[in-house]
DNA sequence: TTTCCGGCTGAGAGCGCTCTCCCCGGCGGT
DNA sequence: ACCGCCGGGGAGAGCGCTCTCAGCCGGAAA
């Protein structure tokens, strides 16, 4: 392949001379070709080849109105999103699933509070043609900012306002994380447990919400003094653990709102020399295997299809963005026994 | 603030009428404002505010060719990225920074073998002004389309075929691998210890390389069995300890390349009931404390400031976006003792 | 008063691409 | 032989913005 001419990149207009032919002609087979006769093609391709011609993406973008990029928004600093391996499953499905789908992920968090102007701009600004947004908390402002500058997107996780407002429904994928806390502590129940402890997530968040409402479920009328919130992190799971053990010693099973937080709680207990699952039974939630499987003893837990729900969400936003509807969808959960329960 | 008018959103053209100005005026206003009488900066401000205008950013680009976005590329894939604590922090030196010079982050990692082309494209496609790399691999293909699609980039840590083509220095910005290296064994010596092994990282990384260098010009005639590869994981690191322990039964200190590794390591020298630092003293590379800190025994380590290296990147990537060179910067090393040596 | 200058502002020409026309030529039907 | 149709290709009008350039106006200098 001969180098370009000069420093100055090749334009449509430059192939199009070079081929023969007429802009529009250049253009249609770059955008696949259809309805060119096979000579035109070739000769086009050819000079395209030569020139080493690469389409301008700005230029693009302003007439056709779409991008092929798709913003990844969490709503987490990045020293959470680097250190949660709930992250990184879900942005891998995502990623993989826009791969196939041709378009280009660009993942953005929030620096800090007041960050969020940035996003607003970012995104108003048209760079992307939908976001997915995660880890929400109940008085995010991110949901507001996309319905101002009018960006489809898709939510993961159930969003907080959702109840309040019963005639706006906004796309999102969930687990049924109430009924996954309930089959949790159904298991710790059939194993014989009477003082099941639960370690809940932060309260701003409606998975740690609805996992809890699934623990209450199940023990009616339960001590309150059996339940501890965590931040959903390693340590902080540990010092709900050290809590629970505080106010009640003789408890003998934890369900832990995630795999994290039960892992935390694990090392706690171990340290407290209390054995798992012996003394103490443990359930985790997400199913994250980096965690899940690599604890001793590896955790119960419950199992979410993080992966597929990250794929999920982007099938719906593409729906989105070919103006059709989309509802919420909630994707199930099942139990998954390993040796802590 | 009134809702935009319709569906469509305002353009440049609708402020500028409601403003009672000319399209000129108004860019200048939304571009900071200089050189215009203050009533009209008013007017304008007040009617953007009012349509809630938000400047296109296509039909900007496609103008200035300047899109204020910068690629991050990682040429590693997602699970590795979001596991490593170092990336974490280089990446959020990076942000930072970029966010300081109103400039988007874009994150982009290699999905597989075979897939630069995709990232050729998007390079190419002029989606950024600039690119940031890392973790490059001896034969990485990167370097070749950076340069293809002339798009500026610094590069972290040493590209690997520096030496080969004389003529050509990129800008990169690495730190004193072969000093801190130095100083890690020549720290181990100072101890007394006799036998000193080496868990290297993996031979197609320069920084891996350089610090293998450093271990060997400390210890001349050095014993080969002592030294063993790893992948710069914790995995990685606990395997090569194990190797290690097979063949030299007796080595009295172990310098890991990085903290990942010297953790693996630690946990493997303590399954086989071996005290640190009493019996083995071990030396982690890179002082990320969440690795660090957190072993027990905390690690003696090479420090590196990571996050300021991140920091470092920008700005000579900005300095090459406005024209000017830019020079391979070396930063220097620490060693920090704690308690494993 | 005239001239000049400097500060503001507006007109208009693109940036590189897509997409809607419209034209042209060949073909089948009558 | 004429008409209509259809597929392929070109011309040209923008997409929304920036930026140069020219013009205008008021005040200072002559």
């Amino acid at each position: 392949m001969s180098e370009p001419t000069s420093g100055t990149r090749p334009t449509l207009e430059a192939v199009a001379e070079r081929a023969g032919v007429s802009r529009a002609t250049v253009s249609r087979v770059v955008n696949g070709g259809a309805g060119v006769r096979q000579v035109l093609v070739d000769k086009v391709r050819k000079a395209v080849e030569e020139l080493g011609y690469i389409p301008n993406h700005a230029a693009r973008t302003l007439v056709t109105r779409r991008n092929g990029a798709v913003a990844v928004i969490i709503a987490e600093p990045e020293f959470r999103i680097f250190s949660d391996p709930f992250f990184e499953q879900q942005v891998r499905g995502i990623s993989r699933e826009l791969t196939a789908h041709d378009a280009q992920l660009v993942l953005l968090w929030v620096e800090g509070p007041g960050d969020h102007e940035r996003i607003a701009r970012y995104l108003g600004g048209g760079h992307v043609d939908g976001a997915l947004a995660f880890s929400l908390h109940n008085d995010d402002e991110l949901p507001e900012i996309v319905r101002r500058v009018q960006v489809p997107t898709v939510f993961g996780g159930r969003p907080g306002w959702e109840e309040a407002d019963g005639a706006l429904t906004v796309p999102y994928v969930d687990c049924d994380n109430r009924g996954g806390a309930r089959a949790a502590v159904r298991h710790l129940r059939g194993l014989g447990r009477r003082s099941i402890a639960h370690i809940a997530g932060p309260g701003d968040q409606t998975s740690a919400l609805d996992r809890l409402e699934g623990y209450r479920d199940e023990l009616p009328g339960g001590d309150p003094g059996l339940v501890a919130e965590g931040a959903f992190t390693e340590e902080s799971g540990a010092r709900a653990m050290g809590e629970l053990l505080h106010r009640r010693p003789d408890l003998d099973a934890v369900f832990a709102a995630n795999d994290l937080m039960a892992s935390g709680a694990l090392r706690v207990l171990r340290e407290r020399g209390l054995r798992v699952p012996e003394d103490v039974a443990l359930v985790g939630f997400d199913d994250v295997l980096s965690v899940a499987e690599a604890t001793d003893p590896p955790l119960t837990t419950v199992r979410q299809d993080i992966e597929g729900m990250g794929r999920l969400m982007v099938r719906i936003l593409m729906r989105l963005l070919d103006g059709e509807g989309a509802e919420p969808v909630i994707t199930p959960t099942e139990l998954v026994r390993r040796a802590s329960a």
